[in-house]
DNA sequence: TAAAATATTGACACGCATTATAAATATATT
DNA sequence: AATATATTTATAATGCGTGTCAATATTTTA
């Protein structure tokens, strides 16, 4: 990396460093361009041309914690892509829940902001894994043969983000929207399921939403 | 109504009309409040005076034509309670896709500002409504009798808010969001259907995600 | 009809994200 | 060491939602 990099680097550093502690001491409202170019001791250009724009700030922000995200989905044994899918779920929420008012407010401020390209990129990304998971679910017999995966995977994409939205807007706590999540999953997945895993599937279920609440045994 | 109150009325009329014109005319992005008053021929506080903030007059306008969509619930044969929930969910799909981008544009509006009140209400009231049908469907012997349909409808509420507000980003059209949504709605219903309702279900659920794609037959 | 209550207006200000411009400074290349 | 290039800086400007507040117009009340 050259000099010139090198620096550069340094700045976005200290630009997420800044960012990060204004929304920890005073809340996402409070960050404001100018404030964190004053804060990061730079100037209000320097975010602009380091980043591109506040939600890209905030992306980096996302970024730089998803590192430490990615190895908990392996926290979770992998004893079946089933399993592997949901624990994935669970290390969503682990992860989420450990500082839930801090990601909310990034989650949140990206999601309103106008900056479509990189929220289509986490879009994509997201339904991408999914149609992976349920694929390799499909591959080890889990689902039965004629399952539409990409179809499922996309199903399955889609219901985290939306939900994943109602909590950035404040109206789902993030273990309501883990649940409600699984319970779409599972239901979906019970329709697919072969049938060594169906029970284990049911069982599942029952645990996300109460025996009373589902009954087709 | 007094002379007062029908002079407001009339000016929360042609603020209405405007905003309308102005989205139809060059898209959501060009609705400001300084254009607003403008073209409505009225002073910029004037709006504010008259709805609140801007958010308030978008939702006057989603208002405005909800009560186009209210009687589209009825449109479908309510045959049995279950007919009549998908058949609301048909009703929205026909209502917002005769005018996508135009109601597409107001609810990303909404749904972006940081009008928290009328969010909340919006999604209280999807909410009782879902709950008030699967509740139906339940005393009518659709659903099995130990259902929890608070909890069912609440769900089946909350799946269908947070498929909208993908419709609002822009990542999915109202009949990709609908057919998204009558899937997570029918997969989770079917769990709790009662004998003589499940084959229905399951012909519908084939319906909305193919043969192929659904085979617990 | 005079007085009081209320609504609208206008001109202003604030803080915001973002962009433009040009000067200053650091780095890379010759 | 001199030149060329890239980057940061300072400053100002644009347009945005919203707020303040006094002045003005209109309606209601006495």
């Amino acid at each position: 990396m050259s000099r010139r990099e090198e620096a550069k680097e340094f700045n976005r550093a200290r630009i997420r460093a800044a960012a990060e502690d204004i929304i920890r001491r005073d809340g996402i409202a409070q960050l404001s361009m100018r404030r964190l170019a004053e804060q990061a001791d730079v100037s209000l250009r320097t975010p602009y041309n380091l980043f591109g724009s506040k939600a890209d700030v905030l992306i980096a922000l996302l970024d730089e914690a998803e590192c430490q995200l990615s190895p908990l989905a392996d926290m979770y044994p992998a004893s079946s892509a089933i399993a592997r899918l949901l624990g994935t779920l669970a290390g969503i929420e682990t992860f989420f829940a450990h500082d839930e008012e801090y990601f909310r407010g990034i989650y949140a401020a990206i999601m309103t902001s106008d900056h479509h390209g990189a929220r289509e990129a986490g879009v994509g990304r997201t339904i991408t894994t999914a149609q992976q998971m349920v694929a390799r679910a499909a591959a080890q017999g889990e689902l039965r043969a004629d399952t539409d995966t990409a179809a499922l995977g996309r199903y399955c994409g889609i219901a985290l983000l939306a939900v994943l939205g109602m909590w950035g807007s404040g109206f789902l706590s993030i273990s309501q929207c883990i649940a409600q999540t699984r319970r779409t999953w599972l239901a979906a997945l019970l329709h697919h399921a072969s049938e060594q895993t169906r029970a284990g599937l049911l069982d599942a279920y029952y645990e996300t939403c109460g025996k009373g609440d589902a009954n087709d045994r």
